[in-house]
DNA sequence: TATTGTTATACTCTATAACTATA
DNA sequence: TATAGTTATAGAGTATAACAATA
């Protein structure tokens, strides 16, 4: 099997993992990447789009639609009067915390055929691939 | 990092990469996928519906989108009156083969920073999680 | 004037339910 | 009756353009 179609369909894999794991509480995956970026964040709309590689429209949807399921909420911005700053709810934390340790489970039991050693391997080449990773991109946190 | 961590960035940098390359023709990658799919058969609906992991209502509409860009076409089943099977254009053969091309390119790019034994490494450990890959999944091809 | 965010609009993608035609 | 496919409908997700409020 070339580098290509290892990579492509191990990607295909892992997003299944995330799709079916959102599923059980009814997330898309960038629903699910939204709340892993606000795990550590409360950042303003614009700074939100940028960490999802968003419009700010599309975010205002995003965001919205979030909102009215109560897993994150709006505050005015307190260095900007035209600033909106995005945090998680309680429910929305508590989503988080379930969400990782469930795709942490999916994961490794995906991994589950390779030695300590080799898992180890592979998530040191595959750390080293994604090290660099722009502001903008579409990544997980 | 963890395995999570590196495997999750890693899909979602693959997917981008995929994303990037459908969008220079205007192909989202479930587009893509399907072109991916119909390279190398003729399926009727439901069986290209189950390649994809999809309904057959959104599986109408992706070949009806894809059809009147003139990358698909429909035809009746000779082997059942009430099928239609679905095959790539001459249009469509040749997306394929520039889009696997330029992913190809891009994916090499992505694993440049590895050794050529790395990226065989990488190559190996990633093609023994994807090889039992259930039909259903929303894999590549 | 420039920037932040929302709204209006349009399109893709997806599923469920109802329907048509064939098996 | 059961199956293959389409249509109607609804909703999420995305972008562009126009707008309001603030900087």
């Amino acid at each position: 099997m070339s580098t290509m179609d290892a990579l492509v369909q191990l990607s295909f894999q892992i997003q299944r993992i995330l799709s079916e794991v959102g599923a059980e509480h009814d997330l898309s995956i960038v629903q699910i990447r939204m709340l892993g970026v606000l795990r550590d964040r409360q950042p303003a709309m614009l700074e939100l789009g940028q960490h999802l590689g968003l419009d700010k429209s599309s975010t205002t949807g995003l965001v919205s639609r979030a909102e009215k399921r109560g897993l994150v909420q709006r505050s005015p911005s307190p260095y900007d009067g035209r600033g909106v700053l995005v945090a998680l709810t309680e429910q929305g934390r508590e989503v988080v915390q379930w969400g990782e340790a469930e795709i942490g489970r999916r994961i490794a039991e995906l991994t589950g055929p390779l030695s300590d050693a080799e898992r180890d391997r592979l998530t040191e080449l595959a750390a080293r691939l994604v090290r660099d990773v722009r502001p903008g991109y579409p990544i997980y946190r």
